[in-house]
DNA sequence: CGGACAGTTGAATGAATTCAACAATCGTGG
DNA sequence: CCACGATTGTTGAATTCATTCAACTGTCCG
């Protein structure tokens, strides 16, 4: 499992043109000619090790975290000390925006394993929002799928059980994965049992029998992190509707799938981004 | 219970200067000059009746809504028809952000009462954002909140329990309304239990029941919709904490408040806008 | 090699749900 | 203005899904 956009270890700034992701910071807002001016915001690119953080809540909040390659968690921590995991972050997604309005991170985010990320200045993207429209428009627009990924999830952690979950989860990395031209059926997983569960509001050790349960269904084989979708299909039907009857093995009659007026087998919407 | 901004019910466009929550729109980022500007982007004022729609999840996005009274809700619905509640929005609040980026609603809003609202042009208020800088920072600011505050859901929906739940719900209630001038101690719930319980995550059953308790406790004075808080110090322990010892008759030794090293007592973060 | 951590599995427990029946209240039309 | 039907809220009892607690195994890494 290498990563292919990690090519150099080093820390010497690189030009963004030069950048493994530039198409990624393209959508940031900024065309071709507007590629001196992106170099302008970019402070630095860092590796980060597994477990390092990118910033804290509550610190100021004074950049955000284009991630290049690896991953990255983001959580929240009640006074009392319990965890919410809020978010995993892949290569190419944007880290940090809830700052842009109190100037404080307000959760902390840590990596999942080596992870190479480039810090922008909030300041000077503000300015350059003001001289570029369209960095402006890019950024409402980053904030308002952020808005809507919550509200998916929202729904998830609201209305479904610990199966859809983790079937919806699965599906939805496949996905983001598949986008990043990663296999969509071959995934290791950055994040724990415990890590998952949080995430999804369910115990490790239902992750864990989840896990098994769909191994013996034959929809995953699981291997520690590494993880194979045999079935992606029945996958979203689980994650969709109520868990679906086994297709062998005499079915009853009229007893075949979903029972509801439905359409659209659609994306695997949740936990996307 | 009369809405104290509610001034007139008919139709006519009211000049921005004129409306109720000018201070509002003026947080938008349009100060004294740009009044004009404002005046522009503002479509129309109306008045929605008790389960009326602002704006329907898929329907093309063309506007902002601004709440001069009333409240209103939000909602996802999954395929097979359960609903989510994701938002409960008070006077003084703007609806739809999310629409910024896809151009479609992502959920339904619906008035919980009798609402009045005024659209803003999205394309409008685009263009004011080039011409005053203060309009884009304050739109990014919104969004930027309305991340914190789902991440606060979140929270609350994920490491909290029934009681813990409905105990922060109020005193977000509580608190938004005191900073919109009404009492912080007398509300008017404008959610039906079973509405409240889909937002919180938990059955109707479950929120009846919890509210004889807190009755039982003199935390509260419920009757039918409406709430009178008596000791919000205690349902702020309850809504933090696990459930505060009851403070009378024979603390053993040692065993007195939260056993974590604490700070800051602060406002009931979640919930609030 | 050994210690620590991550993952797995079983059994007991429990918080909240579901199902069901009932009570109170609202609002609408006669 | 009252009555009726519908909605909303309340309470009890049984059920359940997931958690918690606990013991154990496998795997990684120093």
């Amino acid at each position: 499992m290498t990563h292919p956009f990690v090519r150099d270890q080093n820390r010497r700034p690189v030009a963004c043109g030069d950048c493994g992701l530039y198409r990624l910071c393209v959508t940031l807002g900024l065309g071709g000619d507007d590629a001196v001016l992106l170099d302008s915001v970019v402070r630095r690119k860092r590796i980060y090790k597994r477990s390092e953080f990118l910033f804290h809540a509550g610190e100021p909040a004074e950049h955000v975290y284009a991630i290049r390659s690896g991953s990255v968690k983001t959580y929240l921590t009640t006074r009392t000390g319990r965890v919410q995991v809020t978010g995993l972050h892949l290569a190419g997604e944007l880290l940090g925006l809830a700052g842009l309005d109190s100037r404080a991170y307000s959760c902390e985010a840590q990596a999942l394993e080596t992870t190479s990320a480039c810090q922008l200045s909030l300041k000077q993207l503000e300015q350059a929002a003001l001289l570029a429209p369209a960095v402006h428009r890019q950024m409402l627009r980053i904030m308002a799928s952020q808005i809507r990924h919550y509200e998916q999830l929202l729904l998830l952690l609201g209305k479904h059980n610990a199966e859809q979950r983790l079937a919806a989860f699965l599906l939805a990395l496949s996905q983001r994965l598949a986008l990043r031209n990663f296999s969509a059926t071959q995934l290791s997983l950055s994040m724990s049992r415990g890590e998952i569960g949080n995430y999804l509001g369910i115990a490790e050790e239902t992750v864990c029998r989840l896990f098994a349960r769909f191994q013996e269904q034959g929809l995953v084989e699981v291997r520690r992190r590494h993880v194979r979708l045999d079935d992606l299909a029945r996958l979203r039907v689980i994650a969709q509707e109520q868990a679906a009857p086994a297709p062998a093995a005499g079915g009853g009659p009229g007893s075949s799938r979903p029972p509801v007026p439905d359409a659209e087998p659609s994306a695997p919407s949740a936990l996307s981004h």
